[in-house]
DNA sequence: ATTATATATTTGTATTATACAAGCATATAG
DNA sequence: CTATATGCTTGTATAATACAAATATATAAT
């Protein structure tokens, strides 16, 4: 029943956790839209390279079509640039533009500073532990 | 820099696991609308009992109008009641009904299930850790 | 080679969640 | 007893999303 315990405090906490981020996210881009998906797209072209609109749909579990107006529309802003799949003319590759890693930076830096701030009175064990297990959380999920 | 990688860290896997959590919430809430919200308000309205819209609207970060439609949808199935205050006409109280605990007891059940599953190879130690510190996370944030 | 089928993306349309503003009912203050 | 404040609901606009249709390109079948 411990363990039952453990787990319910997990569900509540992470639930209770979710809601109030998606608050922020919301909150925060109210200039323009975007704001939220933006951050993960740029995160992800950044650390993994160009991306084709299907294979970041599919990275976010949205729908192609999805996908496709939210990079549009970060092509508009020279985030993010397009260019074309030289062996499969259908397909549009797009990488992240050094303004959208300076955009990036941005982002991940204020995010970065809740975080510190939140975990301030954090010990560094505590942190390290911490990242690991929602680590090993996340692989599983 | 060590602490600074470790908050970089959990950034990363809570915006990941966030990302993915709203996909499933979303997923699965296609039968209907509203499931996301509903659950928190059952449980919200279970937990600390008969609460007005303006309450439920704070404990969310949402506006009164959004949680007034969606206090509504509830009620509408049954799953909350409404109940006006005695002492101030203006004010609707919601209470959660017999099938609003029944509905949040299933729901949770199944959250829970996939949190359980999820962490299935965890010490009861690790569990307990986890759970200590997502509260600690949430009562700052 | 020519046509049929499959795939990648974009664009059209509908739905849902949300915020903000206006309206309505009830309280409270002057 | 009127004026103002408060609590909620309803009207309206916007944004994110999914699904369906359209378009472009690629691959397979004859």
């Amino acid at each position: 029943m411990n363990n039952k315990n453990a787990v319910e405090r997990i569900e509540y906490e992470l639930t209770t956790f979710i809601r109030r981020a998606v608050y922020i996210d919301n909150s925060e881009n109210k200039i323009g839209n975007l704001e939220r998906a933006s951050y993960l797209i740029l995160r992800q072209l950044d650390e993994f390279g160009p991306a084709r609109v299907k294979k970041l749909a599919e990275s976010f579990k949205l729908d192609i079509s999805t996908l496709s107006r939210q990079a549009g529309a970060l092509e508009g802003k020279g985030l993010i640039e397009r260019s074309s799949d030289p062996s499969d003319g259908r397909v549009s590759l797009f990488t992240i533009t050094e303004l959208g890693r300076e955009k990036l930076k941005a982002d991940k830096k204020t995010r970065l500073a809740r975080y510190q701030k939140m975990l301030e009175t954090w010990t560094n064990e505590e942190k390290e532990l911490f990242g690991e297990l929602l680590e090993r959380m996340n692989d599983v999920f």
